[in-house]
RNA sequence: GGCGGCGUAGCCAAGUGGACUAAGGCGCGGGUUUGCAAAACCCGUAUUCAUCGGUUCGAAUCCGAUCGCCGCCUCCA
């Protein structure tokens, strides 16, 4: 079985066959950090650490950079609005973005390299690119010469002369409208902490070149997988090939994946549309994640393929909350009725013992069949879990067929916690399921003993046969946001939603 | 104008030439269970994949045209 990928670059689906045998470097493009990160910057991280994930487990060795850019026009202006330091407004954001990640679940990211932390490897990229003839100094700026690059536009399929000819030069200082800043000169008015020495006078880098210099330094002159937003084919990732592959002669990244983007409204979420600027700060992701939690905003990426856009909404969140919470009732019924937690147990479904069970582990691997089959099928996501979907309720057909919750035998729970096992790893794979909710319990000692009491009394009424008043008290304190839910083995209650 | 993507049930969303008489979720209707609920389970919910035409033994899937939506061509995940 062989994994494949949907390729920008050829536009097609093709097998994955990684440069080195066994080893994979993905390199993400990551956020401008002058403005606290939205949910769209959410997606990508989401997708590629779930591809991570998926890949690891699926015997490669990832080595996975996603680059923070923190010199740069937007970020220096914003500075200057906001009266701070350069560096000082970009660690704050970059550490927004940080804690936004933690809470996502996505940990798998090897290496954040800092644009500011490459300069003297910029300006030896620049000197090698105008050592080449591929790049000249105009001015204080260095420009990169696209007509040396005979391939230019591959990416995007756009030529320099159809699609610039018309155009106006803009700066005088470009010999040729396509033609890109590598290097920045410094204006007077910016500070001396983004002012860096170079052979060209005081300047700085220009948006493209840092991803292709950290790549390279980190991943190799070729690596295996380069992502980023549908709205980066042009020009960001096209001039990366330009300037790399002209710099080193060799294929730069090996399969461009691209996510869609978020929407809202059917809109794309742009922090510089002045249409989608009121809706801003409701789109801001540590917020988004202070209202409906981590995994919630994980699942609603990853339960549409990568490259569709995704439609945000709260009315779409309320659906997705609802049914991620399929799984959550799950595994606490397995709690229950197994006395093991399946986020914690290590018991796998072959280990243990169900003698003349066999059908059903069987099944329970067929499910697990189907989702490999689905994920290297261009790491479909929204196909796995809804192989998710069907396993759990499997599981729960199998609780209820066996009497597992009121009559348990040792092998149908052990099956049971073995198969609720294979589903806390298959969604693991995802980032899912990582932790178990946190419980809407009040906390508090004296509102469970209050909660006891209130229960003794109405299980009382229940066995006299006063239901009206049982009903009343779940009524009521239904009213309060507190939920009873009967069980045969007791009743329990819960803070509702 | 150029380049790219999309249009599948009330809504969200997989599937991109034959196992599709189209996954999965939300919602809705019916049933089992329950004192009643909740949860869970079962059944139903698109003869049809924007429209029209073509290729093919066979198309949601390929080709062409039309309509509609979105993105990029300036910064953007």
């Amino acid at each position: 079985m062989t994994i494949r990928v949907y390729n920008t670059l050829s536009g097609e689906k093709e097998e994955f066959v990684p440069v080195q045998p066994g080893k994979v470097g993905i390199y993400l493009c990551g956020p401008t950090v002058y403005k606290p990160s939205h949910i769209g910057h959410a997606v990508g991280p989401v997708i590629f650490d779930a591809i991570k994930r998926y890949l690891t487990f699926r015997g490669y060795q990832v080595t996975w950079v996603v680059n923070i850019t923190d010199v740069e026009d937007k970020l220096i202006a914003e500075a200057a609005a906001q009266n701070l330091p350069v560096f000082t407004l970009a660690e704050r954001i970059t550490e927004n973005y940080n804690d936004a990640m933690r809470r996502l679940g996505v940990t798998g990211i090897d290496h954040m390299p800092k644009a500011s932390e490459y300069i003297p490897d910029i300006i030896a990229y620049v000197q090698r690119l105008i050592d080449k003839g591929a790049a000249y100094p105009s001015g204080g700026d260095v420009y990169f010469d696209v007509t040396a690059d005979r391939d230019y536009g591959k990416l995007s399929n756009r030529s320099p002369d159809e699609q610039f000819g018309q155009r106006e030069l803009q700066s005088g200082q470009k010999r040729h409208p396509g033609d890109f800043a590598l290097w920045k000169e410094s204006k007077p008015d910016e500070p001396n902490e983004v002012k860096f020495a170079s052979p060209w006078g005081q300047g700085r880098p220009g948006w493209h070149i840092e991803c292709s210099v950290m790549s390279m330094k980190l991943l190799g002159e070729t690596f295996d997988i380069h992502g980023g937003g549908m709205d980066l084919i042009f020009p960001h990732h096209e001039n990366e090939i330009a300037q790399s592959e002209t710099a080193t002669d060799r294929p730069f990244a090996k399969y461009w994946l691209h996510n869609g983007l978020t929407r809202f409204n059917t809109k794309k979420i742009a922090k510089s549309d002045p249409e989608m600027a009121k809706f801003m700060e409701k789109m801001v992701l540590t917020r988004l994640l202070d209202e409906y939690g981590g995994e919630l905003l994980r699942y609603l990426i990853l339960s549409t393929h990568y490259r569709s856009p995704i439609d945000f909404s709260d009315a779409e969140m309320a659906a997705k909350s609802k049914a991620l919470s399929t799984f959550h009732r799950l595994f606490e019924r397995i709690e229950r009725v197994t006395g093991r937690s399946p986020y914690a147990d290590l018991l796998t479904l072959e280990q243990a013992p169900v003698a003349g069970l066999d059908a059903f582990v069987a099944e329970v691997g067929g499910f697990r069949e189907r989702f490999v089959q689905v994920m290297d099928d261009d790491f479909n996501t929204a196909a796995a879990i809804a192989v998710l979907f069907e396993l759990a309720a499997r599981v729960n057909r199998f609780i209820d067929e066996n009497k597992v919750e009121s009559a348990p035998q040792d092998t149908t729970r052990m099956a049971t916690l073995g198969a609720g096992r294979v589903l806390v790893e298959l969604g693991r794979l995802l980032g899912l399921f990582l932790e178990p909710p946190v419980r809407r319990s009040g906390g508090s000692e004296k509102l469970d003993a209050v909660m006891r009491v209130l229960i003794d009394i109405r299980q009382h009424c229940r066995k006299n046969k006063d239901f009206a008043t049982a009903d009343l008290i779940r009524d009521k304190l239904v009213e309060e946001g507190i939920t009873l839910v009967d069980r045969p083995g007791g009743t329990e209650w819960q803070m509702s939603q």
